[in-house]
Formats: structure tokens, C-alpha cells, sequence
DNA sequence: CATCGCCTTCACGAGTCCTTCACAAGCGTC
DNA sequence: GACGCTTGTGAAGGACTCGTGAAGGCGATG
């Protein structure tokens, strides 16, 4: 079940758009502005936004680079402007595909499902990772290990994910506050240290001898990929 | 500096490409066939392979499954026909994206970058050294000799990995602080020979005759390249 | 406005690792 | 084969890194 973010400020096309979506078995979330949809990204994390361009107040190619600061979901632009420039800008914001109006709704639908083909192909955003018989789902934004289910913070929940994207690789601590702040300050580097002790105190049997969390003296820190 | 192999028939097509992704930055090499390809992506390991599908001999897809045999890279696909079948096929044998002429080459530029940005999210194209039977993979600093893992210290593993870019090259002592710590003390050379000793006891079988790391007398150390 | 939860910071202890030192062994030259 | 210089090596001290509990601060919530 995949959830699409429908985001324009006209009702009348948000309305359109959400009917064929939904006929098209997707769950659609709206917002009619940048704000609204930078907060429902966040909250829904959906698979893919519909985004109108043409936004009043924040533009929407300064939604897009907010977007990008915290998520790599797939982007699939409206444009009412045909020049070509506008869409390239886009596509270098990492949308990754567009449209001009008017557009048929039924196109609209071939390409968010094309997308996510491509994306899906890329993998790209999985909505649930598992590393040994430990499974994140991002969508419903919990973890498990086997059967039981850890109650994470949101910053804990965003550091074990980033490094569930790659499990076995090694992320420095300005990598991991990348990943959680979007921004990377020496001097907070060893708050991670903090969110890693309270991870291993809430997921490892033994967090003395941690099993999925692991150090790399000298370097950072990995999740085990075994 | 990225590199980008473009592959096309049509030398107009080839030219006008290499120009627009050049002034965008790129190195690009070109190749005019598929076993031409193949062999320039062995050799000059691109970031990114542009492919026509439409070459004459070997086709497209052949070429990109062949890639697939020793190369994770991304790769844009241009296609004249406008088949969703081909497309397809495409995207599940690993294409990235694809366009369908005509195209524009600013629209080529636009999607080239935004696949790399993708790919790099993703963290594909791993880094790893193979020398002889030695695998370092810098992401996941691990170690391995066959299939055993060796466990290294950050400078152990920076210090082999430094001699590992370019194998069977003589690195002086200098060369080698320089390399696991930004500066050369004179004062602290002898140090690399403590962390020549700890690599040696751990990745050699018989440290007393090493096979891998091998001192050149009044010079440094060398790591061996058969 | 008070409370709560969470993130960050601090300080200290523990552990790991790097460098140094001293001496033995090896290499090259004469 | 002897000499000087270079390299190998084990041990030890000290520097750096990491783990951790506690406390401050901030925003969210009611």
C-alpha cells in the first residue's frame, strides 16, 4: 500500500488528483502549501509527492531543497510554466519526473506509477528494512527485534535508520547528525554518542556487548549487517 | 570529478553530448559500439554510462546485462523507440533512467546529475580494493584476506589503505604519515614502522616473510600488486 | 504556566591505540 | 666478513577515544 502527497493549492485539482490516486490504490495525503506539505512529509513519510510548482508564498523549488534535507522520496513535479529551464531546475533538485499543465489526470497516474517503478528498481526508500532479526519499518515508524516491538525516539528512529540504508558501512558522527539535522556541527558530535548509548540500552540484549550497534574506534559507528 | 561513458553510433549525437556534459563538469568517454563500451567502462570505471539502446551488432540490453557481470555503475538509457516495453526492460536490467529521442541535452545534463545524486544516496558503487587476494572496502572498513576478516585499527586500516590505491608503488615514510594523519613529522617516521610490524602480524601468515607488505630497503614499504 | 519528554552537554572513568624507546636482526658496501 | 645504517620487535607510557550517568535547556503539551 503505497501513500502519495498531493501537494497544490487549488482544491479543485487536489480533489481530482486524490479521486484517480485513490482509484488507483494509493493512499493520498494533501497539503496547499509548502509548510503544510513539508510537515505531512515528515509525518506521512510517503513514497512519492505530487508537487505544484506554482506554490503562493514559499517556492516550490525551496520545498523541494527543504525536502531533500531530510528525505530522498521521489519527486513528481506540476508546472504551469513550459520553460524548459524550470524543469530542469527541478529535475537538479532531484524531482524525477514533471509535468505541465493541464495534464490528464490518468497521465498523472502512469507517472507516479512509473516512478516508483524506476525508484522501487533504484531501491530507493524501502518502507521496511531488515537487518539480522531486526526489522525498521518506516512507514509505521517502528522497530522490532524479532517479535518484540522498541519504543524509539524520533532521533533515535532517524539515526538507526540511516544506517539501516546501509547496513556494514561506517558513518562518521558529522555523517549520522547530517542525517538526523540535515546540518553537520563538530561541537554536537558527541550527543550521538548519547542517542547510540540510549539505542544500545533499548535494543540490545546486552548493550555492554552490543550485537547491532557497533563501534569503530577512531571512525564512527555501523550497523552490524550479519 | 565525475566520469561519464557515453555511448552512442551517431558521432553528432556522441559530439553534441560529450560538449554539454563537459561544460557541466564531467570527463566523459565515449564509445561508439557495445564491445567498445564494455571495455571502456572495464577500464576507465565511469560514475555513469549514457547508452543508446539503438546500436547496430550487439544490442542495447545485451550490452547493459554484460555490464552487470562486473559493474554496479548507473546508467541513463536513450531509446528511440518509445515502447513502455523497452523502457522497461531497461529499468529492471539496472537502468537509472532513460529518455527518448528527441532529447535535449540539457534535459540529458539534468537527469545524468540527478541520477548521481540518487546512486550516491544510496551508496551504490562501494569502494573496494581488491589486491591479490586482499579485499579492503573502505565504506564498510573491513578487511578481508580470502574470506577471513581481519580486524585493523583506524591507522592500521588508513595506512593500508593509502598503499592500496596504488599497489606496487614505493611509499616513503613520509608519505605514508602524511597519509593516515595530514602531516609529516621526520620525528615520528619509526611510528609507521610499529604500525608496518601490527599490520604485518595480522595479515600475513607468515609474518616473517611478508607477501603483502614488502620493505624496500632505504625507501619504504610497498604493497605488493600480483 | 507548569509539566513532561527529549536533546545536548559535561565530567569522569575505562579502555584502546599510538608513539616512543631500546635492542636485536638484517641489508648493503667495501 | 666487518662495519654502518636500516629495519624488526617487544614493552611501556601516555594520548586519545569511547561509555556513561547526571544535569541543563528547549520546545511541546496540557
Amino acid at each position: 500500500m503505497r501513500t502519495v502527497l498531493v501537494v497544490d493549492d487549488e482544491l479543485k485539482i487536489t480533489r481530482l488528483v486524490r479521486d484517480y490516486l485513490e482509484q488507483a490504490g494509493f493512499v493520498v495525503v494533501t497539503a496547499s502549501d509548502g509548510p503544510g506539505a513539508l510537515a505531512a512529509a515528515r509525518q506521512t513519510k510517503p513514497d512519492l509527492i505530487v508537487l505544484d510548482l506554482g506554490l503562493p508564498g514559499l517556492d516550490g523549488l525551496d520545498v523541494i531543497r527543504s525536502l531533500r534535507t531530510f528525505s530522498p522520496v521521489p519527486v513528481v513535479v506540476i508546472t504551469a510554466r513550459t520553460e524548459e529551464a524550470d524543469r530542469i531546475v527541478g529535475l537538479e533538485l532531484g524531482a524525477d519526473d514533471y509535468l505541465t499543465k493541464p495534464f490528464s489526470p490518468k497521465e498523472l497516474v502512469a507517472r507516479v506509477r512509473a516512478v516508483l517503478r524506476r525508484t522501487d528498481a533504484a531501491g530507493l526508500a524501502p518502507e521496511v528494512m531488515v537487518v539480522g532479526d531486526l526489522t525498521i519499518d518506516i512507514l509505521r515508524h517502528e522497530v522490532r527485534r524479532g517479535p518484540v516491538a522498541i519504543d524509539l525516539t524520533s532521533t533515535e528512529f532517524d539515526l538507526l535508520t540511516a544506517l539501516g540504508r546501509q547496513p556494514g558501512r561506517v558513518f562518521t558522527r558529522g555523517q549520522m547528525l547530517e542525517a538526523i539535522r540535515g546540518v553537520s556541527f563538530p561541537s554536537y558530535e558527541r550527543a550521538i554518542d548519547a542517542h547510540v548509548k540510549n539505542l544500545r540500552r533499548k535494543l540490545e540484549p546486552d548493550p555492554r556487548r552490543p550485537r547491532y550497534l557497533l563501534t569503530v574506534h577512531g571512525v564512527g559507528y555501523k550497523l552490524a549487517d550479519a
